[in-house]
DNA sequence: CTTAATATCAAACGAACGTTTGAATTAAGT
DNA sequence: ACTTAATTCAAACGTTCGTTTGATATTAAG
């Protein structure tokens, strides 16, 4: 009894991952999911008891390797430093590096995921944003620590608030929403949809070590 | 007959800013607004048509404002330049100050406006996208045009990455939804929202040119 | 083969949605 | 005062929503 629930759990996941971020949490129905998964109605709050359950469990699916993989990957460095500080660029490529690479990851979500979750960043519903507070929370306080360290001469306010911003500007570019790409002459520039994702993580990081360690702002007040 | 219908026409407006803003597009309901601005439901298919029209005049309202400042600005920038190119720095303030010094002008919206323009950016909604796109057209043009003077040794393609990260940078700073600011302990610092604000201009101007004249990236293949 | 747990199914629930209708009310023009 | 246009209103339209129900089918275990 093991092998069809198995199928109908993960087909659900899936096309619901899917629609989630065609048209966002409010504008995906419970009927289009299960529709287009091939699946009963009623399947969907049978194994997952509610559409806010579903979209937990499809972040979860991913976020649960995600950020497990970047806690890994600040082990190694920080084992491998031996009590030095990292190099920002390192810390960066660690959180940020390690999602984008993603995209490639078909079996992880590939940038079906990577846009769902550069959309559900922004999205208001407290239901999300606590579940989210949960998932990110241990691998924030260690990378921010982590920038703490490799940081000591910028005062932590600042860190933070450049995290925040390196944040957006990832998920942005990510979310592939693109205002902007209506209007831009996008087509400057190559291309098939691989190069653009090779590209864009060297693209990125020198724009968000760029930010990280620019200049420290002048307030035009001494409060 | 004039004095009832731009009150009722005005009310729904602030109220539907507020509310899109805090629940999004499809999470705010035509009868949550028109209950909470104390009118008729009726009234809002009267005098706009439709919720997305509704949506795109609440919009339309503070964007024709604020890209025809941001044209006004650019107009007044390089007509003193007298055809010299003008520096990265005044071209991001022109873009992204005047957007982010309309927080404090709350005559024409002030961080609410702010807000809804951040998250609605990133909606995928083709109708939004396609208004977006629309309102953004001219200004974006401009403004691209300007940098692509500013900064001659940078190819092109590289600067519309950059300028499509400061946007996301910026409205994701804005936006406020921040499933980040529930887990850092934002309360490192300060004080009031007026404190925040006055503050976060520099801030994220800092880091907006501190990505743009990053280093350009090296790609791993040579296409 | 029987039993019990697990999963799927068609059907329905009540609630909320955006929009429309047509009458009532208010204001403006003459 | 009368006419006409603009606005407000209560009520209802048909549709879609997330969820639940109870019967039926499938599987694993004894």
């Amino acid at each position: 009894m093991e092998t069809r629930s198995v199928d109908t759990r993960e087909r659900i996941l899936d096309v619901a991952e899917r629609l989630f971020m065609a048209h966002g949490y409010d504008g995906t129905s419970m009927r289009q999911i299960t529709g287009d998964a091939g699946v009963n109605l009623a399947a969907a709050n049978y194994h997952f008891g509610s559409k806010e359950a579903l979209l937990q469990a499809v972040l979860g699916r991913r976020l649960d390797w995600l950020n497990a993989e970047r806690l890994r990957i600040l082990d190694a460095m920080e084992s491998q430093a031996a009590g030095k500080p990292l190099k920002p660029s390192q810390i960066v490529d660690g959180f940020f590096g390690t999602l984008l690479r993603m995209a490639d990851d078909e079996d992880r979500g590939g940038i079906t995921f990577l846009r769902l979750l550069g959309r559900t960043l922004t999205e208001p519903s407290d239901f999300i944003r606590t579940f989210l507070a949960e998932e990110y929370r241990e691998v924030l306080e260690r990378y921010k620590a982590a920038l703490f360290l490799a940081l000591p001469d910028v005062p932590k306010a600042e860190i933070v608030w450049r995290f925040h911003f390196m944040l957006g500007a990832t998920s942005y570019a990510i979310a592939g929403t693109d205002a902007l790409r209506l209007i831009t002459d996008w087509q400057i520039e190559d291309a098939d949809a691989t190069d653009r994702l090779d590209r864009l993580l060297p693209r990125l990081m020198s724009f968000l070590l760029g930010g990280l360690r620019a200049p420290l702002p002048q307030f035009s007040d001494n409060a």
